[in-house]
DNA sequence: TCTGGGGTCCTAGGACCC
DNA sequence: TCTGGGGTCCTAGGACCC
């Protein structure tokens, strides 16, 4: 049977959320009406452009460049600073709203979501609670969504991103080749910055002119991925909403330095704070790590990544930072000025009780009780209340934000 | 005042086994 | 002395997304 999607994309979510927090505490400008931007720490050498506004736009401003290069376009650019609980707060509204048309939502991100309304509605009645839907948000909470209405998620979601803001868009399968291929390939969802080069060399510009190539010539040359992108730019798609919670395959915290650190033991140092505070987040899953992951970034954005398999799948912090650590030694170069440095725990599985108390060891089972004190203390006072790593002389700007 | 952070998925090559 | 392939697991790195 025909399914019927929608995607709902909040227009300039960062920004926008900024603009209506700053509204209700009684500022009088709407920056979602000026040249202006939500931006990185440019002091912890983090000042890119994360969102931006219709006015920024026109100025040529691009999500993703730096603060730097955003105000050479405009000098009179207004930065603002992220605030990543607003964000989860304001997309929560969003989606307390959305379940009153259904349950079935995939939540993309933060700011984009997916709903199954299959089992809804047909026809005209599913446009109508498109609108609806962009009615409503806009008048309740204060913001703008696009809607993308289709019969699978990638239409929806190339739909959705036809002009903006406040808009709904349908792309059936006979308006594909009236509203999808004219567009430039780069508007095709997962081609990214390294594969549009390679398509015009194919003499390939267009999603239509990609829809049209032969799909086995694209497999030779792109393997999967080939298959993947002549099957989206023919509108084919048919994977599922994923509405059910699905724990994560992997958990990693990263951190650009304020400066450069060229010294090992200092790297272990915030490599501590990294481990546990992924280490933390893994056993409030009930998840156990099969895999530890190591990178570095160098002055000269060269990055480099180990990783091992551990002996048998676990959550505790010793065993974690004991391995993260080995993988720091094996990896780094004495000396090399280090811009990033993070860690990752993959392959992640259930935590079987049954399984931990007959196979355990008495040690690991002693880290447990530990580390259970520390994330009990965590939970009740907030997650920088206490920590191991005690003394950090990096004038305490590697600072770890709540989870 | 140059260039974030958190994810997922894929590939290539080496080790090892049969 | 010369030298097969298939399968699986592991690791490093890369592409892409928001």
């Amino acid at each position: 049977m025909e399914r019927q999607i929608l995607h709902v994309d909040v227009n300039n979510a960062f920004l926008s959320w900024t603009a209506i927090e700053m509204l209700n505490q009684g500022s009088d400008i709407d920056i979602r009406e000026i040249p202006s931007v939500i931006g990185g720490d440019e002091s912890r050498r983090s000042g890119i452009v994360l969102a931006k506004s219709p006015k920024a736009k026109i100025f040529g401003i691009t999500t993703g460049e730096t603060l730097y290069q955003a105000r050479m376009k405009c000098p009179s650019l207004k930065v603002y600073p992220m605030n990543y609980k607003l964000y989860k707060e304001s997309s929560n509204k969003l989606y307390q709203l959305l379940f009153q048309y259904t349950d079935k939502i995939e939540r993309f991100s933060i700011d984009e979501c997916f709903l199954d309304m299959t089992d809804c509605l047909m026809g005209d009645a599913l446009l109508n609670k498109a609108y609806e839907i962009n009615q409503r948000v806009k008048n309740e909470l204060k913001f703008t969504v696009n809607v993308g209405v289709a019969h699978n998620k990638l239409l929806a979601k190339m739909a959705s991103d036809f002009t903006k803001p406040d808009r709904v868009h349908t792309l059936f399968e006979n308006e594909i080749e009236t509203k999808m291929w004219p567009l430039h390939v780069s508007e095709l969802f997962m081609l990214g910055r390294k594969t549009i080069p390679k398509l015009y060399n194919m003499r390939i510009k267009t999603i239509g002119e990609l829809a049209k190539t032969d799909k086995q010539l694209l497999i030779k040359k792109f393997g999967k991925h080939g298959a993947m992108m002549w099957e989206y730019a023919n509108g084919i798609d048919n994977s599922e909403v994923q509405y059910k919670f699905e724990k994560p395959k992997g958990i990693g915290n990263s951190t650009t330095l304020p400066v450069d650190v060229n010294e090992i033991t200092k790297l272990e140092e915030i490599l501590l704070l990294l481990t546990e505070q992924v280490t933390y987040r893994l056993r409030r899953y009930n998840l156990l790590a099969n895999v530890v992951n190591v990178q570095l970034r160098t002055k000269d954005f060269e990055d480099k990544s180990h990783q091992r398999k551990l002996p048998e799948a676990t959550s505790n912090t010793k065993d974690i930072y004991a391995e993260a650590k080995e993988l720091l030694h094996e990896m780094y170069k004495n000396g090399t000025p280090i811009r990033l440095i993070g860690m990752r725990v993959d392959n992640l599985v259930e935590k079987n009780e049954l399984q931990l108390s007959l196979f355990s060891h008495e040690d690991s089972e002693k880290q447990e009780k530990i580390d259970k004190v520390v994330d009990d203390l965590k939970q009740k006072y907030g997650y920088n209340s206490i920590t191991r790593a005690g003394k950090l002389n990096l004038d305490n700007k590697i600072k770890l934000k709540d989870v």
